[in-house]
DNA sequence: TTGAAAGCGCTAACAT
DNA sequence: ATGTTAGCGCTTTCAA
């Protein structure tokens, strides 16, 4: 049962004053010579110390933690972690853990916890994990400390996006389709305004119909919340119209997982009776049958960028604001095919 | 911009000791009277005090703040989150922040990292998340705060296990199989020793099979990775071999998943040709065609036993190394039929 | 019921 | 190259 060995009892043992074994400790070798350096070394490892945090925290008044926050539902107040948040939550930690910052994970159910958060434990930095634009807009300039909004369209300068390039992506949906002889498409998404990530990626999509002069009837917009069951329902639903499209864009994986398997409930065939194309790339979309066509995201490239682009603006190396777009690209599995006749 | 508001501050305006302001924010009623504290509490409010969290951990070494680890795969450094400890996340997260208490978010790649963090940052408590029970053995008596170790089966006192009942959950499945008429029953998992959960599943699994009298050949134990990709290969084999059981019992549903789709790949029906249970009941179970028989864990217990347990341990009122069980119980969906005559 | 003093373990700023 | 002096903002202990 080892006991709490401080500063205080370095230096005692080390002869030297507690400043002293500071310095060895966070590396400012220059105000101290390479044998005391050494002797102090020495004595840290063999006495198994480790720096209270609170302390330095307190002292230096900044933390080397950055807070994680993911919404919490309003309803079950339980996190909103979808698959595609959570493999991001992955490289995130990791990246930053590689860096020598810890996280303070934390569900978030009210807009002004964030600030408390922050400044109850001297955060350094905020990452923010699916919240949504209205949300990400009222964040105001009291946060200090920068913050980093993944898939965020906010124009908030307090903050700065990292997201993927959803217009492209919605247009590399649209055109795979179009490639494939499909000229009636529907939409699937949750519903959306003029911003914000379904905007874009339905402006993307839409773009690439227009460019090929296909004519969009608005009725093909179908609206579903980010759920298997919702696409589930969805896809019964469009099953049953007498007249459908051919294809369907949904604007997330596990939204068109319940699209396909809501179509094949009602006896149709994907792809042979409509193509679906999802978005994301997650695990689930490999897994089912027929394999989804979908916009893969780099989730890794958008973790690390997320990690990196905080702690340039926590040290000051770069201004806050400047969002950064990862690319995407189509990945064509068994989903979807030629348009019927 | 509002400035850092301290206990100093607020006593100043209030015209009282600072730690009469401090027993009013921490609720010591007992020492202060009814007016003071009306009046304190109103200044608290308007003047939006947040407490420093570091000064609190450092003067009262407790931090509230518990940790969350999850083990880091050796090579890639990437956190070892599967489907279900994601979905045990989030009701752990709940429980604790409605309780007041703080997450920290940490991957583990050495074990001795464990005992750092909760040095450094004064935690509380720890909860384990997916680690082997090989490395909770390990884990000595020098950690002095509870610790919490998710489906483990470890004897070591200093932790407490919360799990599922494996071996009824084992025998449940046999049990369904049996009962559709199966007698020769493969059993997928990744490989196992003596202790810990995929044997207990075994036993449970096995002593079905021996109540039924039904003789079971250890050739019939599939080895395999706890993953769709390691499932898929396996299921292409079995369907390859000459001899084969007419169902099979994988410890996962993410393998269990992949056993379908290789069997499937490979022309064999599912349940018509081979049955499959698996475990867990991730959503994936749902999604999947056809929807996956398994055994289902209560995962929403867990989580909140887990938080209830370390808290309890963390005030004293309960001791440590008393172990929860969960009950689990089977869900018969698609994936198990009739076996073939 | 309230307050004053001391100190948690560390770092920043200024000596020497 | 090393030491001294002040806190950081809070809680604990003891006194009034």
């Amino acid at each position: 049962m080892p006991k709490k060995v401080t500063l205080k009892d370095l230096a005692a043992e080390a002869g030297v004053s507690l400043m002293t074994v500071s310095n060895v400790i966070n590396g400012n070798h220059a105000r101290v010579s390479e044998a005391t350096v050494a002797r102090v070394r020495e004595i840290v490892d063999q006495r198994g110390y480790v720096a209270n945090a609170s302390a330095r925290s307190l002292a230096a008044s900044s933390s080397h933690m950055i807070g994680l926050l993911v919404p919490s539902s309003k309803s079950e107040d339980l996190l909103d972690l979808n698959p595609h948040a959570v493999q991001l939550f992955g490289f995130l930690e990791r990246a930053l853990r590689q860096r020598g910052y810890h996280l303070l994970f934390r569900g978030i159910s009210e807009l002004g916890d964030i600030d408390v958060a922050t400044r109850s434990w001297n955060l350094d930095g905020t990452v923010l994990l699916s919240f949504i634009d209205e949300d990400v807009d009222r964040l105001g300039p009291q946060h200090e400390t920068p913050i980093v909004a993944l898939d965020s369209y906010s124009a908030n300068p307090h903050t700065t996006g990292v997201r993927s390039d959803d217009y492209a992506g919605g247009r590399l949906a649209a055109e795979h389709l179009l490639a494939l002889g499909h000229r009636r498409v529907g939409f699937a998404s949750p519903g959306f305004t003029e911003v914000g990530l379904v905007r874009q990626r339905f402006n993307g999509f839409k773009a690439a119909l227009d460019a090929a002069g296909v004519r969009w009837n608005p009725r093909d917009r179908f609206d579903a919340a980010v759920s298997w069951d919702a696409g589930y329902a969805l896809g019964r639903r469009m099953a049953r119209r007498a007249s459908r499209p051919s294809a369907v864009f949904a604007t997330a994986d596990i939204l068109a997982a319940g699209i396909v398997a809501g179509l094949q409930a009602e006896g149709l065939g994907v792809p042979d009776d409509m193509s679906v194309v999802g978005f994301d790339d997650i695990d689930l979309a490999r897994y089912v049958t027929p394999a989804l066509t979908t916009v893969r995201q780099d989730v890794e490239a958008k973790g690390t960028y997320a990690a990196g682009l905080l702690l340039e603006e926590i040290s000051g190396e770069r201004p806050p604001g400047q969002a950064v777009v990862i690319p995407v690209d189509l990945l064509a599995r068994r989903s979807t095919g030629p348009a019927p006749a």
